[in-house]
DNA sequence: CTGAAAGCGCTTACAG
DNA sequence: CTGAAAGCGCTTACAG
């Protein structure tokens, strides 16, 4: 029995595949099945159209894994998101992956959610499917992946925060100063006392920024009073924003400028303000974050931060690539998150007659 | 020279990778350093330990274009999508990925826009990268395509829309049927003259469906006047659902009521309705498409088609998942998506009196 | 339980 | 210009 199958085994011949099939087909070598497709021009035409035929013929496609393995690059870079499920990083990971497929690369997506403590399996993951370089939203926060990067020297750009100077290269805009930014916008205007609806704050180091900022801000304007800084979940936003402007509401009255660390909150916020009959701006300014597609329709049109979504992507991909062609790091690129006035925010009815103007206060902001 | 070189290239035996590396650090065979990581209950819990160390100390990684060469098995799985910067596709794949992630696949995406004629292409990018099984959104149109994918014997599964009976297996609803529901919810309410604004319709099963049954309904109620159709892109669907809602009243001042093939173009026309000084529902009535998450918010919140997609997605996932474990196909899935009866759309004003109860064909309808 | 060896399908120096 | 052969890093029947 055992003879027998073995006999068998060995005398089966399953039937050539790959390049092995078109050659025999073709009457050729593998070496030059392998030309033929890779440096068609150091093969002679007849040959190389007699492989062409038979390679179409057989419906022959090169085994991927195979060339990978001989080539040691299989052209994968990873994509570290919190989610595709939001418009912002889908937007990004969409420029990302247009600008890597147009070199001829496939990206792998990878979702670990918003807090960047504990992504190492996830990401060795990546790793272990053999992605060449990775990009990673936010900051890494997790030592033992920080390692992993180091010792395999794989390419990784950071991107929507600026790295400090030490980390890894990032491509993205400052959110501490664009928070800083916001905040004396609406100080000018003549509010003093605000609040803020942040996103997830574990692990994630644009939330801690504009928190931070909102914080010294405040600080710096000698405000004593604390501002109180809701944190909400993303998903959901929309009602996320709702019940936060409910609850700022009952809970800290006096509050006449909320800052929305996300659209999406602020859209909430803004429908529960109608709700409550309050009205936007008069009686309560809001300011957004994103500057989504729906921002400017709603009504009022809703003052925001423009972050360059599209641009971080593409620009994360140029970065990996070039390092991957050059054999040289990525390089941090430095993008600005801008703040658009449209009108959703006001002087403050509280405090119209410290005020000086305004009007002349907006337009030096947005030329900032 | 050449000796020379040829000499130095026998002699320096450049460090070993991979399995050899750690097997020769750990003093067993390769054997043993893969049956540790791969069965590891048939390895001697000694030299597993050993093998272990050593592995975690020369930081080792399977390389998985071996892995893949030798199992002659890759777990990628591609999914083909119109693009990813649009809430209802990221969702849709957030999910798909989720669930193939889940279970050790990855997935990768290619963007090819709406038009399923010729992504043959594109999809071939996939099929030489390795993917296993593919899910495709829409119809493929694609001869060339669909003539791969039977050579190959490929698991495929179409999405979003349901398939005719002959056609690959698919996990999506029914358009045309939906659609038609929708319409005659419409008419019901004593509307006469509808308008569409469609998103694009070549190579786009979906929005050829919902036209089709929108000009059949229409035919069936007697109705011979046709209703006019308008194109739109789906970037910036915003603002083109604005511009087309403009040229509606413009052009068809008689229309009363618009279905919009997506959230996004009726938010658009729904603000022009705005700005124009028209009410809604009293003037004019809207239906969106999607139920996307702002959809409840706006003012009055949209009637529109909850359309299933994190579902569409986890299927997906399950069907190819179920074919790739037991080499069975996968199944169709057959999804609804339910009309959502909000605020938009009212009785025509026009024809207040033909009509019996708007409220409570309504509910009907609601429980269709 | 362990090891030696074959082979997955490619590319590429080398020799001709 | 073409071919024979080595080797990329794995897994797994087979033999012990």
């Amino acid at each position: 029995m055992t003879r027998t199958t073995r006999r068998a085994r060995k005398r089966i011949a399953r039937p050539k595949t790959g390049v092995q099939a078109v050659a025999e087909a073709a009457r050729v070598s593998i070496a030059t099945v392998s030309r033929t497709f890779n440096s068609p021009d150091s093969v002679n035409e007849v040959m190389r159209d007699r492989v062409l035929g038979t390679a179409a013929k057989l419906g022959y496609v090169p085994n991927p894994a195979a060339k990978a393995l001989r080539m040691r690059r299989n052209y994968l870079v990873g994509a570290v998101i919190p989610t595709l499920d939001h418009a912002f990083f889908a937007r990004m990971v969409d420029a990302f992956q247009e600008t890597l497929t147009g070199s001829g690369y496939a990206v792998i997506i990878m979702s670990v959610g918003f807090d960047n403590t504990h992504i190492f399996d996830s990401v060795k993951q990546l790793v272990e499917r053999g992605a060449e370089a990775l990009m990673v939203v936010g900051r890494i926060e997790d030592k033992q992946l920080l390692e992993l990067i180091k010792e395999k020297a794989l390419p990784v750009v950071c991107t929507y925060s600026i790295a400090s100077p030490s980390a890894l290269p990032s491509v993205g805009f400052d959110n501490y100063q664009t928070m800083r930014q916001v905040v004396r916008y609406v100080l000018r205007l003549g509010h003093t006392r605000l609040a803020m609806i942040a996103g997830p704050t574990k692990g994630n180091d644009r939330q801690q920024a504009r928190i931070e900022a909102f914080e010294d801000t405040r600080v710096e304007h000698g405000i004593q009073d604390p501002w109180p800084v809701l944190e909400r979940r993303y998903d959901n936003a929309l009602s996320e924003g709702a019940s936060a402007m409910r609850l700022i509401r009952a809970q800290y009255p006096d509050v006449t400028a909320v800052i929305c660390n996300s659209d999406s909150f602020a859209f909430g916020a803004l429908t529960e303000c109608h709700r409550l009959a309050l009205r936007v701006p008069e009686d309560i300014s809001i300011v957004g974050h994103d500057d989504q597609d729906f921002a400017e329709l709603l009504d009022p049109p809703l003052t925001t931060v423009a972050v360059p979504a599209r641009q971080m992507g593409q620009l994360s991909a140029q970065e990996l690539l070039r390092a991957l062609e050059n054999g040289t790091p990525p390089q941090t690129v430095r993008l600005y998150a801008e703040l658009l006035i449209r009108g959703t925010v006001s002087r403050s009815a509280a405090n119209k007659a410290t005020v000086t103007d305004a009007a002349s206060e907006s337009q030096q902001a947005k030329t900032a």
